[in-house]
DNA sequence: ATGGTGGAATATCCA
């Protein structure tokens, strides 16, 4: 079985490149993120004519996430327990959804930017996250050999491998030890990066800002992960990313990420 | 080996 995250950066301006990838790459289900797109608004049925069913959550032209199987989907969770709100009064956003697909619970998450390191948005991003690692811990508690597959856009570059330049990101987000523990705090629960063994040549990256030519001066950041639960991670045989997808126009600045798992 | 950002409730916010 082939699994898959991809930042789309809003569906109904990319659907078109996300049908063809899906028939290029036979993939069985994907979590997408930035769907910016509101329940109605959705194309369900451009996934459902190429035979994938599809759980979407999204409540305005913010965050917004999707799981997409061929494979089945079942037991569709919006949001987890203990996730924070942000606003005022603060409110659940689109950002975490779940769905089993073909015996693996996949989640789709969008994990909150920050924006500065002395923004409000920082302190949510690191609640969240802390939120995200107790529940996540819950599971591995409740069933040690549950084959969850956390998936998504994590806003976080765990190592100074994983930026263009360290010295760009001094003082910004992304890559702050605050961040980058809480990123580990999920990976020490027991959810182990399965894409880097398969992408380690340095200057891998799976983000490319639109400004600045980033892309094409290779600029970029791997901040999409794939985090899989120890009975999920001990199958996967493969991994890649589809760095390709981030050329041309009407790109994503999100490239796919693939994870290939044994039967 | 791409194209001086791009998406959305668009003239402003979000990334």
């Amino acid at each position: 079985m082939r699994i898959a995250t991809w930042n789309v950066n809003s569906i109904r301006s990319r659907i078109d490149r996300v049908t063809a990838w899906l028939e290029r790459n036979e993939v069985d289900a994907i979590a997408l993120q930035e769907t910016k797109a509101r329940e109605d608004q959705f194309p369900f049925d451009r996934f459902e004519a190429l035979g994938y069913e599809v759980a979407h959550h999204g409540l305005s032209q913010w965050n917004g996430v999707a799981v997409a199987s061929r494979v089945g989907l079942s037991d569709v969770q919006v949001g987890f327990d203990g996730m924070p709100g942000w606003g005022e009064p603060a409110a659940a956003e689109a950002r975490a959804l779940g769905a089993v697909c073909g015996g693996v619970r996949l989640w789709s998450l969008y994990i909150p930017n920050g924006r500065a390191l002395e923004d409000p948005h920082l302190t949510y991003k690191l609640e969240w996250l802390a939120a995200l690692e107790r529940a996540a811990s819950g599971w591995l508690a409740d069933d040690p050999a549950a084959q969850i597959a956390l998936m998504g856009d994590w806003n976080i570059a765990p190592t100074d491998a994983d930026v263009w330049s360290v010295a760009y990101y001094e003082g910004r987000t992304h890559t702050s030890p605050a961040e980058r523990a809480a990123f580990a705090a999920v990976v020490d629960a027991g959810y182990s990066d399965v894409v880097r063994p398969h992408t380690s040549e340095p200057g891998t990256f799976t983000y490319w800002d639109y400004t600045q030519l980033r892309f094409p001066k290779r600029q970029g950041m791997r901040i999409d992960f794939a985090l899989c639960s120890p009975a999920l991670a001990e199958r996967v045989v493969g991994a890649a990313i589809d760095r390709e997808e981030r050329k041309g126009k009407g790109a994503s600045d999100h490239a796919p990420v693939v994870v290939e798992i044994a039967d």
